[in-house]
DNA sequence: AAGTGGTCTAGACCACAGT
DNA sequence: CTGTGGTCTAGACCACTTA
């Protein structure tokens, strides 16, 4: 079969023989075509996917490289928190807790890249699973984007929905990080300060422009799984 | 221009303008490339592009939908640790601390698909920049999958390294979580005991078979950042 | 049975980066 | 200039799913 996937294969195979060590050119997409007895673009498939897993790296004129560094990527659903907690069978509700204009603190600033002492919003919720609150987040807003937001917006929906079906978000980052839980933190996740606390912050940007920069903690037990 | 960044540009720009709403049907790629004028496989090209990246959902005969759950999905990478330590231009240095044959504790057992109690290969491990402690973890070996591996190979290299050179890695699958450090892992990482640390978990398959299950510690203030 | 996406083909042109 | 990957095209067939 001349299927993408079986080239993708067939290479795979090669490069784990030891065939075509780390570091060394393969065959061009013409050499492998005319020998796999298939088109280019079959082959440009299938070296593009093994390029997109890390395994290859691709450069023109250059030719296609086993990696060197055989560094894994792997894909994270950073999914909206209503769906993760419905998902696992609990009840929703969600909680605004804070919705103040404030002078960005240094941090902010240069997540948001506004002058530090710039007014910015910030926004605290908390997310619960059957009355237990399963996270809790400060959401800092960038006004200048946001001309018509307004605290109704967020007593009914959750900062990251709002933004979701108001905002064209073109791009997004994500930190991971563990963290000791601290004051009102600890308190909404009924945890002892200290207790440790996967901390994920988050910037989104649309255009370029940053809009918001949110850090988000989930208590004890909370994991992360990589799709692969 | 009917690149297909175009196309999925212009695909974009009606889902965020409310054109296309969440939920809803979008023309089939036939209608899109005959609107767009251009082929069809440009079209698809896009599409793919952006089910990818989980803002479209394509299912065949039905066709494909703006995607209700405006989820993102992010890629990690989780590179070797040697690199990791390197490109922060910091001197590395690896140790083996323990290399023991153990009978597998239940998620161990779990983890590599033995029963527990089986024999399984246990590994801990230490690895230094300029001297801290950058991380430490315990590695479980499915003694199965390796009949050849000795306590020096692990002494001179990484276990994952090793693997990586020596087994056909097929599949991975990555777990992060926030832990308080305990026991040999606070010493290692001199840290007190509770403290905070980032857990990552690892299990690696060769053809649906476990090879490997790792748990990886690493001290305050390590993040992971992903790349977007 | 029919309609959708999934893929392959053969050829072509382009963009980029070494020489 | 040259050779590589990146992409587009027009057409075709296939696979899957719903009706």
């Amino acid at each position: 079969m001349n299927t993408w996937q079986s080239v993708r294969a067939e290479v795979l195979a090669r490069i784990r023989s030891g065939e075509w060590a780390p570091g060394g050119l393969i065959p061009t997409e013409h050499e492998l075509a005319r020998e796999l007895g298939c088109a280019r673009a079959t082959v440009n498939r299938a070296l593009r996917d093994l390029a997109d897993s890390g395994i290859v790296e691709r450069r023109r004129k250059v030719g296609t490289r086993v990696a060197t560094t055989p560094s894994r990527r792997t894909t994270l659903e950073m999914s909206v928190i209503r769906h993760e907690i419905q998902a696992m069978g609990a009840h929703y509700r969600y909680e605004m807790t804070r919705f103040e204009t404030l002078p960005a603190p240094s941090h902010v600033a240069d997540a948001l890249q506004v002058r530090q002492g710039d007014p910015v919003l910030s926004v605290k919720t908390q997310h619960f699973a059957d009355n237990r609150t399963h996270c809790c987040e400060v959401v800092w807003l960038n006004p200048a984007v946001l001309p018509d937001i307004d605290r109704r917006d967020l007593e009914r929906e959750p900062p990251h929905e709002w933004l979701g079906r108001n905002v064209a978000l073109t791009q997004g980052q994500f930190t991971i990080l563990a963290e000791g839980a601290t004051g009102d933190c600890a308190r909404s996740l009924d945890v002892r300060p200290g207790t440790p606390v996967l901390a994920i912050e988050r910037i989104s940007w649309s255009d370029l422009v940053p809009v918001s920069f949110a850090r988000q903690f989930y208590g004890p037990g909370h994991r992360l799984v990589s799709e692969d």
